[in-house]
DNA sequence: CACCCCTACCTTGCATGCAATCGAACGGGG
DNA sequence: CCCCGTTCGATTGCATGCAAGGTAGGGGTG
């Protein structure tokens, strides 16, 4: 998580922003020339840009016909579920000998956050809890000190990743997905592997559940398919 | 496995099979220039390549310093092919009921070649191996019909993979190999996943054993860190 | 003699220009 | 009226030029 100082990578990170944030809808048209001028750029770092997301996934590029966001069925999307429902649980059992007590506590601080702007209510920010979430996620996959299962995690999820992640919970799974935050990381101060394994399944089978209903819904409410560029 | 048409793709497929091959020893400088002048394009595929592989995580590149072959420990190799014994077995399993007795058929027939060409005699190649061997793992990716999994797969064994991968094996392990191919083709002819997941598991852990050993071997063979080009 | 600084070369990073390819609109023929 | 060939426009793909940053080597100083 270095700070980007190239262009080529402001402007990954720029592109990747745009299309998780949601900006540039699934299927959107990129035209180099006209986001190397959203991006104040010129075109040689946008075309880096936009190589490494199409090897990431996230977007998909036709030789001499220019690239597109990603699209993704429900076919593809529970794939990647049953992927991670197979890799995250492993993942977090392996954390829980590696983390230290400050560990413990720096989830535990994003977990409490989480349930704070997470919480129906006045202090209720559901575009907060997205890159809390990630950071909570990524610190778990860190402490796992596994490069290779981190490698095929990202290789899975970036593509399909949590759009607009939160805005799709219902309230009754929402509370279940900050609560297994919590548990997580009750798991991991008691040291227990199997614990933390089981959490995270049912945390993995929730977010399923959730994302698999929304992408239905989705794509029946766009049947039409829609020619956009920003 | 679209024939690359244009240069970037050229490039980036020649600089793996540079790499994978092991023409490029693993730490060794990729100075654009030389690279381009050696694949007689100019240094804008190049780096578009070099960018790419560096995705894939064959390639290390730091900013204003250039990118070099990458490297990896034992544990990380040891890593790899933990996520291959949870991974490739569950894409066994899958492929089984995708599988149509043209396709079974079409696996049986690497299987033999690869006994053929791997069997100790006059006729026996160890080189011819590895495309085979490539090519009936990726058929059965390819039969699983799991995108998400394969890309997981794809993204942790890339760095890795195999680089001359059966030069390694001794005689019984490569024995044991070979039998595996073809007693993953009865699985699936018999339409068994739970025989052709056990195969696979058995097939991941023998490969690890001996590619474990090579690594060691290799480690402390080349204690002294070497400094190459080319 | 060791250490530091300064300079010069080399490499990467980016912008721009030109050629090739693709898509679409237009006109002609069936 | 519909279909096909052709031309034009737009966009990508690649090469090259220039500037910024880094590294290595040499000279100077403590």
């Amino acid at each position: 998580m270095t700070r980007p100082v190239t262009s080529a990578e402001r402007a990954l990170t720029a592109l990747r922003e745009l299309i998780m944030g949601g900006e540039l809808a699934a299927g959107a048209r990129l035209g180099e020339v006209e986001l190397a001028d959203r991006l104040g750029v010129s075109r040689t770092p946008v075309r880096e840009a936009l190589s490494r997301l199409a090897a990431e996934g996230l977007v998909q590029v036709v030789p001499n016909r220019g690239a597109r966001v990603a699209t993704w069925t429900v076919a593809e999307l529970e794939g990647v579920f049953d992927l991670r429902a197979v890799l995250e649980p492993r993942l977090t059992a392996l954390a829980v000998p590696n983390a230290r007590p400050a560990d413990v506590d720096e989830l535990d601080a994003l977990a409490r956050r989480m349930c704070e702007v997470g919480s129906p209510g006045p202090g209720q920010d559901l575009d907060a809890l997205v890159p809390l979430n990630r950071a909570f996620h990524d610190r778990l996959v860190a402490l796992a000190g596994h490069p290779a299962l981190a490698a095929a995690l990202a290789a899975a999820i970036h593509p399909p990743i949590v759009r607009r992640n939160f805005l799709t919970y219902d309230e009754e799974s929402l509370r279940r997905s900050l609560a297994h935050h919590g548990e997580i990381v009750a798991a991991l101060r008691a040291g227990d592997p199997d614990w933390a394994r089981a959490v995270m399944t049912s945390h993995i089978a929730n977010a399923r559940a959730v994302m698999v209903r929304a992408a239905r819904l989705q794509t029946t409410a766009t049947a039409t398919p829609e020619e956009e560029t920003a």
